[in-house]
DNA sequence: TAAATAGAAA
DNA sequence: CAAGATTCTATTTA
C-alpha cells in the first residue's frame, strides 16, 4: 500500500515539511530526475528494460492489468498527487518515472551550474552520492568522510550516508554544524533541502559540547557553552556528582586548532581547502616534508591565536565518570574524551620518538591530525586497512602523547608483533616495553612504559594467578596516557566495557580495518571508544601503492555428479565438507598453485572447513596451520615459508583470519591468497576484507562449488568487494588445466574413491589416521602430538559416534519423522491440532516441535 | 597437557 | 525470520 501523497500542510511530517518548503522555492524547471539524469546516457537501454519490465507485469497481473496501466499512465490521480505535493512545475514524465515513485527527486531544483558540483542528495534517507569523475571529487571525498559514512564506493559513484554517527564524528574533529551545511551547500548540485539542513542542527545541536578532560589527575565535565553545562548540572543524576567545594563551574581558555596545523595533512575536513578553493592535492606527495619532526613542532607550537574559546568546566569524581557518560548520553549530549597531555605534569614522560628516518604517509598523518586536531588527543576510532600501516599510526601517536601506553591486541601473536614494531620505528628503551601475556609477565623498568596485552589477559574475570593478579593491579592503579585498541572490530562491546573500565586512560585510539560489522555492537563502539576519525578509501590507497592491489578472482568449480548426488542428501555439516572437497575445485586449487609456484609466487591457502583443509595439504604435501598446531611449530612453519624457497605454500585454517598476523615483510612481493571454501557466515564480508588484507597483493582468488551454497555467500563477498571500489572477475575455465602435472582425481575411479573416502572419514568423526603432524618432523610431537590430537578427536569421536547413531538410523529415522509429521500435520489441519494438550508426553512435543519446525520451513520454503 | 571459558557462526 | 543449540577455535590457568 502506497502511502497516502496529499496531505494537508498543517499535518505535515517532517520530510514532507521538507517537500513543502522545497516547493516554495521555485528553481529553473527541471524536467530530469536524478536518476534520469543519471540514465540519460542508456536512455534507450533503459526504455527497454521499462517496457520488458511492464510486459512481464502485464502478464502477472492480468486481471489487473487494466488498473496497473491506468495507474502508471501520466495524468493519473497518481501522478497528479504527485505534482501537487511536491512541486508546482509543470514536470515531465517518463517511461521511467513510476520506478522511481518516492524516490523521484526531481523536484529539487539544480543549480544551474550543477555540473561543476559532485554532490547528489536524496532528503528523505539523508544519503549522499558523489560523483567520482567530478573535478571537484576530490575534495568533495575528504569532505564526507569526515561528515558521514562511506556505505559503497566503487568505480565511479560512491554513497554516503549522513547518520547521527557520523555527524557526531564531524563535531568531535572540529567542525561546526554551520561549516557543514555550507560546504554541502558548495558541493550539491541542488539547493541543500530544508529536511536534511534540518536533521544536521538537529544532531549536532547537542554533539561535541561536553568534554571529558583528565586534568591534573581529576575529571572534568567542560563545555563551551556555559548554558549547556547548566543543564547538565540540573540534571538530577549528573548533577549530584559534581564535586562540591571545587568552585562551581570554572572558566578557563581551550587551546584552538590555530597553531596545530600538521604539515602536508589536510585540514580538519577538506572544508578549509574547500573554502580556499585551491583544489590540487597531489596524492602521495612525497615532496611534502611529512615526517614526525614536523609534527611535534607543530605540536609544540604555543596556541599564540587571539581566538580563544572560553570554556567551563566542573569536577567529577573519578568513580562517576561511566555514570556520567552515560546520563549525558542518554540526555543527548554524548561525552567526548580528550586528553591535554601538553599540560599533564602529574604523569611522568615516556622517552619515545620516531625514529628519525621514520616517514609517515599522508594518509596516516591525516588520520592523526584529526586525533589532534586541537592540540589535545581525541579519543576514537582510525579504520585503515591492514597493510596501510595501522601500527605506525597508533605508535606515532603514542610518540607524540609521550606518556604511558598500553596497548590491547587479539591475540598473543600479535602482542609481540605490536612490541617488535615499537622497537623497529621508535627509539623506546626496549627495557620501557614489556608484555603481559600468559608467557610473559614483566613491568617496565622505569616510571612509567609502554604495556602490549590481549583483551582476554584484561577482562578475565577468573581466578587469576599471582603474577597475573598483580600485574592486573599494577594496570588498574596507574594512569594510562593513551590506551591503543587493536581490531577493535573483532572485539565484543561488552569486552571493551571492562576493559575500559577497569584501565584508567586519559585518551583511546581504537584502530580497525573495517567498521563493517554494522550490528549494534559497532554502534556501542562510537560511544565507548569515540567517534570514528578517519576512514580510509582502499582503493584509493591501493591507487597510490600503499597498499597491494587487489584483484578478486572467483573461480566455479563444477560438482561431479556423484558429489552432488551426496551434496543434495547430507546433512549441512557434510555439505560444507562435500562442497570443500569437490575434486574439480581441488584440481582447481593444484592448477593455481602449480602456477603460482612456477612464477615465484608465495600463496596462502585459507580454509574454515579443517578436514579438507588437511586433506589438500596432505595431497598437495604441502605445509599447514590450524587451531591445533602448537605455537611453536606456527613459527617454525611461517619461518620457513618466509625463507625457505623449498616452502612456497601455506595451508591456514581461519585462524589466519584472526590470530595469526603475517609479518608485514615477506620476502616475496606476490603473496597469492587463495581461498577454498570461501568464508562463510552472514558477514562473509567480514572475512572477505580479513582475507583481502591479510597482507594480500595481487590476485586473490576464491573457489566455489557450482550450485551449492558457497554461491551465496559469494554473492555477498562480490557486494562487499565491489562496495570497497574493487573489481571482481568470475573464471569459470582454467585454460590447460588438464595440463597440470599430476592433476589429481582426474579420473572417475579416483574421484569416486576420494566421495568414498571423505564421507567415511566424516561419519566416523573425521579421525585423522593420518599422521598429520609430521610434516615438520617434530621431534617429541609425533607421539604427544598425535596423543594430544588423539585426545582431542576422542572428544570429537565421541560427537562422532553420537552423530554416528543419528547418522546410523538417519536415513530411516528422518523418512519415519516426516512421515509422522505428514499425518500429524493432516491430522492438525483437520483436527485442529490433534491432541494438543497439557499431557503430552515427552515424546509427543518432541513430535509438535518437529512439526513446528517443518512448518516453519515449509513457510520458509 | 587438559580443563574452563568465551565468542562466532550457520 | 529469529533465537537457541551446537560446534569450533582460541585463550587462559592449574
Amino acid at each position: 500500500m502506497p502511502p497516502k501523497r496529499k496531505a494537508p500542510p498543517g499535518q505535515a511530517t517532517a520530510s514532507k515539511a521538507g517537500r513543502a518548503s522545497a516547493m516554495s522555492t521555485p528553481g529553473p524547471a527541471t524536467p530530469r530526475s536524478i536518476g534520469s539524469s543519471a540514465m540519460s546516457d542508456a536512455d534507450e537501454d533503459f526504455d527497454e528494460d521499462v517496457s520488458e519490465a511492464q510486459k512481464e507485469r502485464e502478464a502477472l497481473m492480468t486481471k489487473e492489468a487494466d488498473e496497473f496501466v491506468s495507474k502508471f499512465t501520466l495524468g493519473s490521480k497518481r501522478f497528479q498527487g504527485q505534482i501537487d505535493d511536491s512541486s508546482r512545475e509543470v514536470r515531465r514524465y517518463d517511461a521511467a518515472t513510476p520506478f522511481f515513485r518516492k524516490r523521484d527527486f526531481s523536484h529539487l531544483p539544480l543549480k544551474p551550474d550543477h555540473q561543476n558540483r559532485p554532490l547528489w542528495i536524496d532528503p528523505d534517507s539523508c544519503t549522499i552520492v558523489l560523483e567520482r569523475f567530478n573535478p571537484l571529487a576530490e575534495q568533495a571525498t575528504d569532505f564526507l568522510i569526515t561528515i558521514a559514512e562511506p556505505k559503497s564506493r566503487p568505480t565511479f559513484l560512491h554513497e554516503y550516508a549522513l547518520t547521527p554517527h557520523s555527524l557526531y564524528a564531524a563535531v568531535s574533529v572540529g567542525l561546526r554544524p554551520r561549516d557543514i551545511i555550507n560546504t554541502l551547500e558548495r558541493f550539491l548540485k541542488t539547493s541543500l533541502p530544508d529536511v536534511v539542513r534540518r536533521k544536521i542542527e538537529d544532531y549536532t545541536r547537542s554533539f561535541g559540547k561536553v568534554k571529558l578532560v583528565l586534568k591534573h589527575n581529576s575529571y572534568f565535565v567542560e563545555s563551551a557553552d556555559a548554558e549547556v553545562l547548566q543543564t547538565l548540572l540540573k540534571d538530577k543524576v549528573i548533577g549530584g556528582l559534581r564535586i562540591q567545594g571545587s568552585g562551581g563551574v570554572t572558566t578557563s581558555y581551550a587551546p584552538t586548532m590555530g597553531g596545530l596545523v600538521i604539515p602536508g595533512t589536510q585540514n580538519a575536513a577538506g572544508v578549509h581547502q574547500a573554502n580556499l578553493n585551491k583544489a590540487e592535492r597531489m596524492p602521495g606527495d612525497a615532496g611534502d616534508p611529512s615526517n614526525e619532526a614536523d609534527l611535534l613542532t607543530a605540536l609544540n607550537e604555543e596556541d599564540d591565536d587571539d581566538d580563544k574559546e572560553a570554556v567551563h568546566s566542573f569536577q567529577i569524581s573519578e568513580d562517576n565518570v561511566e555514570t556520567v557518560q552515560k546520563r549525558c548520553l542518554d540526555i543527548g549530549y554524548p561525552i567526548l574524551e580528550e586528553y591535554d597531555f601538553r599540560n599533564d605534569d602529574v604523569n611522568p614522560n615516556l622517552e619515545i620518538d620516531l625514529r628519525p628516518n621514520t616517514q609517515i604517509r599522508p594518509y596516516q598523518e591525516k588520520s592523526l591530525s584529526k586525533m589532534f586536531g586541537n592540540g589535545r588527543a581525541k579519543s576514537g576510532i582510525i579504520v585503515l586497512p591492514c597493510g596501510a600501516g595501522k601500527t605506525l599510526v597508533g605508535i606515532t601517536a603514542a610518540c607524540t602523547i609521550k606518556k604511558g601506553v598500553i596497548v590491547l591486541c587479539t591475540s598473543s601473536m600479535s602482542v609481540v608483533q605490536w612490541r617488535q614494531e615499537f622497537l623497529k620505528w621508535s627509539n623506546i628503551n626496549p627495557d620501557d616495553i614489556a608484555i603481559f601475556t600468559a608467557e610473559s609477565k614483566n613491568k617496565f623498568s622505569g616510571s612509567t612504559g609502554i604495556i602490549v596485552t590481549t583483551y582476554s589477559m584484561v577482562t578475565n574475570s577468573r581466578e587469576r594467578s599471582h603474577d597475573s593478579k598483580k600485574m592486573m593491579d599494577f594496570l588498574r592503579g596507574r594512569e594510562w596516557g593513551l590506551m591503543l585498541l587493536d581490531e577493535v572490530h573483532v572485539v565484543p562491546a561488552e569486552m571493551f566495557r571492562r576493559v575500559i573500565s577497569s584501565i584508567k586512560s586519559h585518551s583511546k585510539l581504537g584502530l580497525t580495518a573495517t567498521l563493517l560489522r554494522e550490528d549494534d555492537k559497532i554502534s556501542h563502539l562510537n560511544f565507548l571508544i569515540g567517534p570514528k576519525l578517519y576512514e580510509a578509501n582502499w582503493m584509493e590507497l591501493s591507487q597510490q601503492g600503499h597498499i597491494a592491489k587487489v584483484q578478486c578472482a572467483e573461480v566455479w568449480c563444477p560438482m561431479p555428479t556423484e558429489f552432488y548426488d551426496e551434496y543434495l542428501r547430507a546433512s549441512a555439516r557434510m555439505k560444507r565438507t562435500l562442497y570443500a572437497m569437490n575434486p574439480r575445485k581441488f584440481q582447481a586449487c593444484q592448477y593455481l598453485i602449480n602456477y603460482h609456484e612456477a612464477r615465484g609466487d608465495k600463496i596462502i591457502v585459507f580454509s574454515d572447513e579443517l578436514y579438507s583443509l588437511k586433506q589438500y595439504a596432505l595431497k598437495l604435501k604441502k605445509v599447514f596451520i590450524y587451531g591445533g598446531t602448537s605455537q611453536a611449530e606456527r613459527m617454525q612453519v611461517l619461518e620457513n615459508f618466509q625463507h625457505n624457497p623449498e616452502v612456497n605454500t601455506l595451508f591456514l585454517s581461519k585462524i589466519g583470519d584472526t590470530s595469526l598476523d603475517l609479518p608485514e615483510d615477506l620476502p616475496h612481493p606476490d603473496l597469492v591468497p587463495l581461498r577454498l571454501p570461501p568464508p562463510r557466515g552472514p558477514s562473509a564480508a567480514f572475512s572477505a576484507r580479513s582475507a583481502a588484507t591479510t597482507r594480500a597483493s595481487t590476485p586473490f582468488y576464491s573457489l566455489v562449488s557450482k550450485d551449492t551454497q558457497e554461491m551465496y555467500y559469494s554473492s555477498k563477498r562480490q557486494a562487499f568487494l565491489v562496495d570497497q571500489g574493487y573489481a571482481f572477475k568470475v573464471i569459470t575455465q582454467l585454460a590447460n588445466i588438464e595440463n597440470t602435472p599430476d592433476l589429481a582425481f582426474a579420473t572417475p575411479q579416483e574421484t569416486r574413491e576420494l566421495l568414498q573416502r571423505t564421507l567415511v572419514d566424516n561419519e566416523r568423526g573425521a579421525e585423522d589416521d593420518v599422521e598429520t603432524d609430521d610434516l615438520f618432523g617434530k621431534p617429541g610431537r609425533g607421539r604427544g602430538g598425535g596423543g594430544g590430537a588423539r585426545k582431542g578427536n576422542g572428544v570429537r569421536r565421541t560427537a562422532g559416534m553420537l552423530s554416528e547413531l543419528a547418522g546410523g538410523q538417519d536415513m530411516a529415522y528422518i523418512e519415519q519423522n516426516k512421515a509422522v509429521n505428514k499425518a500429524l500435520r493432516a491430522a492438525g489441519g483437520k483436527k485442529k491440532a490433534g491432541g494438543g494438550g497439557e499431557g503430552q508426553s515427552k515424546f509427543f512435543k518432541g513430535i509438535q516441535r518437529e512439526k513446528d519446525k517443518s512448518k516453519a520451513q515449509a513457510r520458509a520454503g
